[in-house]
This record gives C-alpha cells, sequence and structure tokens, in this order.
DNA sequence: AAGCTATATTCAGATTATGTTCAGGAGATA
DNA sequence: TATCTCCTGAACATAATCTGAATATAGCTT
C-alpha cells in the first residue's frame, strides 16, 4: 500500500513517515499543500494523510481539487484541536475520516488501516485466503495457522495482491503500490519478490498471467478447474 | 482492441503504450500531429488517445480533419491542467471524454475501457454470450462460470469477437484490430488461434463463413434454427 | 463425383516472457 | 565499527506462446 502524507511540520511529516514505513508502506510526504495536491494527481496512492493548515495551499482546498477530479482514495484530515470549523469545512469537501492534533500514532494507524480496509470492501484487518492468512495489523502472514517470516518487501507485495484477491495485476501497478516515488522500475525486481514468496506460501497461490501480470489465488478452487 | 496514441512527451507516450500493452491492446503511437493523422487516417483504430498540444499540426486540427473525412472512432484527449480553452475546442471539434494531465494511468484505462464499450453499445465491461462471459476489465474469460486460460492473443481474438458478437467478422478486420502496425500478414495465424479457441471455448460458439470469415455466436440460438 | 478452393489441424523452430541464482552494496543492528 | 539482513540488478535458465509451413479436411462448383 502506498501513503501520501501532506504534512508542513516537518518532525510530524518525518515521524508519521518512520512510522508508517515500519509497518510495510510505501510513503510519500509532501511539505505544502501545492505539492502535495501535484503528488495526489499524478501517482496512485490507497490512501491520504492530509493536514488542513498547510502553506501555499490548505488542506481543504487541495482536497476539494482532488475530488473535483474524482479521485478516490480515502483521506483521513488532520487538524488542529480548536479548528472546529476547519473539520467540518474537511468532511464537505470529501473526507473520509479525522483526527485531532496531537494524536497517538498507534491511534492513526488504525484508523488508517480500517480506511484501507473500507475501501477494499473488507471488514477486517486479515485476509484469508485458502489456508493463506495475511494480517495486515501486524504485518505477519500464516499459512495453514504457521507463522511465515517475510521481509518487508515481500509482506508489502501480499498485502496488495491480497487485497485484491482473484484480480489479475500488473507488474506495472505492482511497482507503483509497493514503491514510493523514487524508484527506476526496469529490472525484475517484481519477478524476483514474486519468486521469494511463492517458495514461502507455496508455489501454486500465486498465478502467472502471462502478458498481463499476477493474481493470488485460493489453490484449492483453482485445482476444482 | 487497437488503440492509437498521439503524444509528443516521449516518456509519456512511452508510458502510456507500456501501460496499454499491459492490458492486452495493439498500440501504435505517433510523436506529432502529421504523423497521428496520417495512422488515423490509414489504419482502423478502435479509439485514439490525443494529446492537444502537439508538434507540426496541433491536435484539435488533427482531430478535426478526421471528424471531416468521417471517422468515427471515439476519441479521448489529453490536455494540460490550465488549457481549459483547449478542451472546449477539443469536444467541439468531436472529442468523446478528455482527461487533463497529469493523471492516474488507472483512470485513463477506466474512461478508454468506457469509451469502447460506448462505441460497441454496450454497458458494462463483461459480455455475455449464451454462458460464454468475456470480461474486458480482468482481460479473463468464462464458461459456465469456469474461468478459462486464455493466451494474451487469444483473448484479443475472442475480445473483439465479441464486442461485435452476431456480426461476420473478417481474417483482415481482425488483423487489424489485433496487431499493431508492423506485422506481416500473410501467412494462417488468424485460423490457427481460431482454431485454439475453440478448443477452449467450444468448437460451435465461433461459426465459419466460407469466404468472409468468422462470427461468434450463442449456441443455444443457433440450434434452434 | 471430380476438381478446386477455403478452412482446419498439426507441429517444430523462433521468439519472448518469466524464473532463478547470485554478488555487491545499502542500511539496520548490536 | 563489524555483522547481518535485505534489496537490487544482472546474467543466465526455463517455459509459454507465437509463427509459418506442411498437411489434412470440408465446402463449393460444375
Amino acid at each position: 500500500m502506498r501513503i501520501l502524507v501532506v504534512e508542513d511540520d516537518a518532525d510530524l511529516s518525518r515521524q508519521l513517515k518512520d512510522a508508517l514505513k515500519d509497518v510495510g508502506y510505501a510513503v510519500d510526504v509532501a511539505n505544502d499543500g501545492e505539492e502535495g495536491h501535484h503528488l495526489g494527481d499524478t501517482e496512485p496512492y490507497d490512501a491520504v494523510i492530509l493536514d488542513l493548515g498547510l502553506p501555499v495551499i490548505d488542506g481543504v482546498s487541495v482536497l476539494q481539487k482532488w475530488r473535483a477530479d474524482g479521485k478516490k482514495f480515502p483521506v483521513l484530515i488532520l487538524t488542529a484541536r480548536d479548528q472546529w470549523s476547519e473539520k467540518v469545512a474537511g468532511f464537505d469537501a470529501g473526507a473520509d475520516d479525522y483526527l485531532t492534533k496531537p494524536f497517538h500514532t498507534e491511534e492513526l494507524m488504525a484508523r488508517l488501516r480500517a480506511l484501507l480496509r473500507r475501501a477494499a470492501g473488507h471488514t477486517t484487518d486479515t485476509i484469508d485466503i485458502g489456508g493463506l492468512s495475511v494480517d495486515n495489523r501486524s504485518a505477519r502472514a500464516f499459512v495453514d495457522g504457521m507463522s511465515i517470516k517475510l521481509t518487508s518487501h515481500e509482506f508489502r507485495l501480499l498485502s496488495y495482491m491480497a487485497t485484491h484477491r482473484g484480480r489479475v495485476i500488473s507488474r506495472t501497478e505492482l511497482v507503483e503500490h509497493i514503491y514510493d516515488q523514487d524508484f527506476d522500475r526496469d529490472s525484475n525486481t517484481i519477478e524476483v519478490f514474486v519468486g521469494r514468496l511463492r517458495r514461502k506460501i507455496g508455489t501454486d497461490r500465486i498465478e502467472t498471467v502471462r502478458g498481463l501480470g499476477y493474481r493470488l489465488v485460493d489453490p484449492s478452487e483453482t485445482k476444482a478447474k
């Protein structure tokens, strides 16, 4: 999952970025409204954390623009404790959740997970696919109840595929959602990761659709074919 | 489906071409208005993506010429964010949809699918023909609910026939819409693919019309004959 | 029915997409 | 800083699929 953080307070944005990376998200940070708006416009984020008090362009305007352009990603807005009116404006502009500063990182994480879940149409943090279970909360995966040791990028890959189970996902889409901005993309890293994942969760769980991409499946269903 | 991209920014056109090929379209790229106009005039595209800011001949003029010549293919125009007036001119010239740069590849894909659907007179991404179901979105096909494994070219063939179900489609037309520019065409690849498709989806779904071409039909309707 | 033409089938390279392995290096950890 | 883990990119290996040709079959025409 790839997240955009739009926050002008350097300390806070730094802290958020670290925390988000820790749990396995790809993260881009924008320091003002203009940069934030541009990034949200051009890159395919799975969710956005948006401070409302921003330089250059304020958060509500940024959000309005995105929504006017048809951007669908869930947006969690951050407001100062006393900016009650801003919060209302934020919701009107199309925010999905809010948090008043200061807040506990844990709470932010929980709300973010909830947003991502909702966006993907799931109701829990763990996704089960025929004996494979992916827990986005603890960033762990299990096969038949046994915990599997995955590296950060392996987990990102798996998590993204799990929330889009059954769908064919192109290499391009994977790269866009697993890596943040500055990434070259023209080597075979995806193939390498898919290979490693397969070794860990079982070869038949990731189907190759030649020319298009990969698909995460329940092997017991596929065999029936 | 065969798509023409007219775009002078080499990076962007490259990126579009990759993304379009990813999802199974045949793609030609033109780098300026003149080349673009010529290709659109001579090759049978199913849709065109046209940047309005082009060297040699600008996009609006190209579009006007095409429409004056009676070209019907749907055209999606790309405009820079601030070129509001250009966009209006584009619609006047006969554009079917527009997108302002920068944009998400995913959004472009969605709009393009919508255009192709509309052009074919359908309203959804999946086409059902008596137990055969073709999903252009995920590039998959099902027979009686069971997923069928198709190669990329097999799918293209099926998809094209499905959007023109019931009509007789000539070999030439198939070749033109399934392959891009540089293709020899003087062997029997189409026959080979039709054969393979028949084996996978059922022989009686593709009718041979001797001397003319093929037709995708609902076998239960045909039997009644 | 014979002969002709169009379409089907089969198959073996050629071609391209995907898989695997590995070494160097960046970054984390202690 | 030394050690370890993981990521990356490249080289190489394998497998899927595409192509073109050869061969077989079916459909017309006379």
